[in-house]
DNA sequence: CGATGCGTTGATAACTTTCAAATTTAGTGG
DNA sequence: CCACTAAATTTGAAAGTTATCAACGCATCG
């Protein structure tokens, strides 16, 4: 079930320090609520993965609440035919596994080492049965990552230069120090996401560099140079 | 973006043992939790809406939860390229209108002339608050609806001729009596759904329909002849 | 009837994928 | 730290898929 939990579980002393402090992330999405976060933070134990490390697999029981507190998780599910499609990545700050079934519909791992702060779910909903307030924001959190997947429903059926450019704002929002991105995910990665493929989401960085749109001074570090034209195209 | 709350009915086989059991009103039956089923035909009203009617807008307050009783009613979004995308078909026992905002984030008319339920939202919480099996089922429903649209990624990525298979399959769980298919939508809200053209769309049913999947008698009548056949396209 | 809207079919163009190869980057062992 | 190998990314050419533009059939309705 959660074999590597039990493995990387970290020094009691690791996790006190941390939470005392409760510290927000610096690169917090706002994907999270706050008392909700200060009570995952009070509740539920760190742990560490390397990259690359499955965090939980599809049909897993889905017992846990996850926030990513450093690195990078992906969510995916491996279709019949082989392709492999990404549900999200996620961000320090952001939460994860909130699935509202029994099992987990998606797999996740980590694209780069990564901390990852894991709540039972029952003791969640115990909590929720106290205080109204735990329960409402449990339901905020699911609202808004309703609206994520719609969002992404609008943006998979547009052009690649589209999605692409889509794919470049949001980042923007998330991890961006001004204007330069800096990618956690692989080409791959992104193709994936996008419903692309590898070669697409490559040539389409190209002519959007070539259009002076972005810079790409190397792979993973994408500085956009033309915002309203990005815009423009995200339609 | 997309609201389509719960869009999708029960298996059959779950409707048929339901019906059975317990005395729903004759439309309305149990593609929904029971007791919030009932909850609403208690508290709700019912409308009556002509073909084509608007029953609310994009970025309207959404203060209201609604359920079709009778005809079918399509939620989309227009994009700012002019054109539309269909968030969902909502049948009989449907649910939809829930979107976790204070605005709605799609419009939704009806594509025949219908009967739905409509409660107000505030009336449902106050409930949910005495009552905690009512706040149970709209995160039930939540959570399906989540399901709901995590699927329609997984399709929309896939080719013309899957997307389409996979439609019918759904709509074949939805609106079939044995294997034959009333459509109550045109094949232009088919390809806005699905993220294709009308022509495509077409020219995949013809396609299908000389390979034997299927038979399409009438435009809006489609039998399926090949189940194996359309699930492995399904994928 | 003749107009109108919907659906189908055809021809062509545009876009994306596939297959292949070149290039750059990263990782590893010496 | 360098050299070497493997992996990731980019680029090219050709094939495949879907969209666009256009025409036609068919049914409905005034």
């Amino acid at each position: 079930m959660f074999p590597q939990i039990a493995a990387r579980n970290q020094p009691a002393s690791n996790r006190t320090a941390r939470n005392v402090t409760s510290p927000a992330p610096p690169l917090a999405s706002g994907a999270d609520v706050d008392s909700l976060a200060q009570r995952i933070a009070l509740m539920g134990a760190t742990m560490s993965y390397a990259r690359d490390t499955e965090i939980f697999g599809e049909n897993e029981p889905a017992d846990y609440l996850y926030k990513v507190v450093k690195g990078t998780v992906r969510t995916y599910k491996v279709l019949k035919d082989g392709r492999r499609q990404i549900g999200g990545f996620y961000l320090p700050g952001d939460i994860f596994g909130l699935e509202f079934a029994d099992k987990h519909t998606l797999s996740a791992d980590t694209i780069t080492d990564a901390r990852v702060l894991v709540v039972k779910l029952s003791a969640l909903a115990a909590l929720a049965e106290r205080e109204a307030a735990i329960g409402r924001e449990l339901h905020a959190l699911t609202a808004r990552e309703l609206r994520r997947v719609q969002e992404r429903i609008l943006l998979l059926v547009k052009s690649a230069q589209e999605r692409v450019a889509s794919f470049l704002l949001e980042m923007a929002e998330r991890v961006a120090t001004a204007d330069a991105i800096e990618l956690p995910m692989s080409r791959q990665d992104i193709a994936e996401y996008l419903g692309l493929t590898i070669e697409t989401v490559s040539r389409t960085l190209s002519a959007l560099e070539s259009a002076a749109a972005i810079e790409v001074p190397t792979s993973r570090r994408i500085v956009l140079r033309n915002r309203p034209a990005l815009n423009r195209m995200h339609g």
